[in-house]
DNA sequence: CTGAAAGCGCTTACAG
DNA sequence: CTGAAAGCGCTTACAG
């Protein structure tokens, strides 16, 4: 025999009952499928009905529990964040961006970095998505250019987005910035400055960035008749380590040197800049040097370095907006190809000048 | 009627159905509470049974749904982390400190930043709380020092931890580093290069860290026989602005300067450090300059930044194994004063010397 | 050592 | 416009 529920009184010595839907109902003398009808705002519902719910419901401070409702719905209201960023700036900017839209519809966010290294990747996101339903997922590079990942994430049926996807960018909706178009203004800022040789330092090749960005400087070294020269142009990694390695071979006893140096981003500007001052080179004065993705770190080194924001905030809302939307799936529930490209900012600061 | 639910293939188009405790109770010949009682590692279990459970749950890569666990029993598998903090690098090394222990036991991190400046802050917590049922909750400063917010998570009787609280020690089991001893070894460092004149940058004042840095500060100055001067200690708020200002009076024309700086954190160690390179004091020949946090920027400015590295992640780590090993209530259910006080480092480097 | 029943708090499909 | 029934996939008490 369960005990009536009645209107609860918080249990001194902490732990209330909170109050479920038979109490709502019971209280306002309907039946929980017309509760149900209010909380959800169905259709169908005589306005004074609706009142008496939701007096009741302010009453007893309902809540609808989000559990419950997943298990009996189809919705789980809890979205998923999948990557494996080393650069805590730009994981920040991605949650406050999902969290901004998600709570615009009561969803919540479970962050869950990956190993994307691991051999276990496509198991453990499997075993992931069939332990906790989400309603949908956001992929960042590299994890949203792995093909183990994507196949995971689509044979568990779950909705999802991409942000900054370099390989099939038709096979799922997606947002990014115009990495070509953003390194091409780049190289014509530099080239209008004065700079004829100009030195580029490649990003991780994991990161589909990596590439476009070169073939944005290409393109605009070729448009002025310029070509990239093959022993200025180093790999990197988008550590600040590989910055300082590629200055020490870009910066080698004897070699002729570029006049700039376009780094695909800005923490191998920042080693590259630090190795440069080591060695007694000055910035700009000796070379110019510009990064990429506006981190905070840019205004803290000196000089302040000249790059290309992104707005990664706004793209991950962008996502999400895409993800609950569902403007995603055509009417057979294939995605349909949405592509959200937002717009960058080129960042003139004082790592570069005129030659 | 419903369906024999077999042995499931991946639909084609997307969408897979997945197997249930059912299912495996079906072909393993046994009733769902035993396979619950398999999955769940309880006793009593013949050996044979056992296995038998296990195969079956093996071949159909059943996964327990996490959902359907928690609306039956007591347990939800997710943790909440709760934090307003403006600080990518803080809020990134606290979420990888909890995710690790989370994961141990299969637990899922819920992000959920709040505005400590909001007028709905206790309504919005106790909503949430209401709405989805935690298993606990990390709080870190400024939040774990509210009593709206505290008073918000024990009414819905979540246990909780906070990291670093300054108010109501005893109130709940914590983790912190002991910012005192940190603040008192940092000034004795300055003082052991031979400064006797040196400022205090306050931290923000509803952090009780900045309260905790200062009495370190003054601690070993008064056992040096030193006080500390009014005109060379001046209220920040963590924020590289706020050292800018700092150091716009601490070096205002005529006045006298002291031959240190200590700063309650790096972000406003690297404003004063670029205000003071713009009017021409040379760090460290000049004024010495000392942070606290050991921020990523620390050794991005130059010169590189001496402080105190606070072991975020560790902290984390340590409160969410507070929170799972549940070694935080005593038999009545109350909270038990447990705090665990983790190392800091002082790191020397080049922002401060010899005077 | 094992299982049948009830129930967690909702939504879904139906019936009226 | 409204409700009674069934069910989501588990766990909790109990019974044997």
């Amino acid at each position: 025999m369960k005990p009536p529920s009645q209107i609860k009184a918080p249990l001194s010595g902490g732990g209330t009952t909170t109050s479920t839907i038979n109490d709502v109902a019971r209280l306002a003398g309907v039946s929980i499928k017309t509760v149900s009808r209010v909380i959800n705002k169905e259709p169908n519902v005589r306005e004074e009905t609706r009142q008496k719910v939701q007096e009741a419901a302010t009453l007893l401070h309902y809540r609808p529990n989000l559990l419950a409702r997943s298990l009996a719905g189809s919705r789980s209201f809890l979205i998923g964040l999948f990557y494996d960023n080393p650069v805590p700036h730009y994981i920040d900017a991605m949650q406050r961006g999902v969290i901004r839209r998600a709570r615009e519809d009561n969803h919540h966010l479970l962050i869950e970095p990956q190993d994307s290294h691991s051999p276990d990747l496509e198991r453990s996101i499997s075993s992931l998505l069939a332990t906790v339903r989400l309603d949908g997922v956001i992929l960042t590079p590299p994890l949203c250019d792995m093909a183990v990942v994507l196949h995971a994430i689509e044979t568990a049926g779950v909705p999802y987005v991409r942000v900054s996807p370099f390989l099939n960018p038709g096979r799922s909706p997606s947002v990014r910035i115009d990495d070509v178009t953003a390194a091409y203004e780049m190289t014509l800022h530099l080239i209008a400055q004065g700079h004829r040789d100009i030195g580029f330092i490649l990003g991780h090749p994991e990161h589909g960035a990596s590439h476009l960005r070169y073939e944005g400087f290409v393109k605009a070294l070729r448009e002025n008749n310029l070509e990239p020269r093959a022993e200025w142009v180093k790999q990197g990694f988008f550590s600040y380590e590989s910055g300082i390695d590629a200055a020490r071979s870009l910066f080698a006893a004897g070699a002729p040197r570029p006049t700039a140096i376009f780094s695909s981003n800005d923490y191998m500007a920042f080693g590259l800049m630090a190795y440069a001052q080591q060695i007694g080179v000055r910035i700009p004065e000796d070379i110019s040097v510009v990064g990429f993705d506006d981190v905070p770190g840019a205004i803290l080194v000196w000089p302040h370095v000249t790059t290309i924001r992104q707005p990664v905030e706004e793209m991950a809302y962008a996502a999400t907006d895409l993800l609950l939307n569902r403007a995603t799936e055509d009417e057979n529930g294939k995605p349909i190809e949405t592509t959200r490209s937002l717009p960058f900012g080129l960042i003139v600061r004082e790592s570069a000048r005129q030659v």
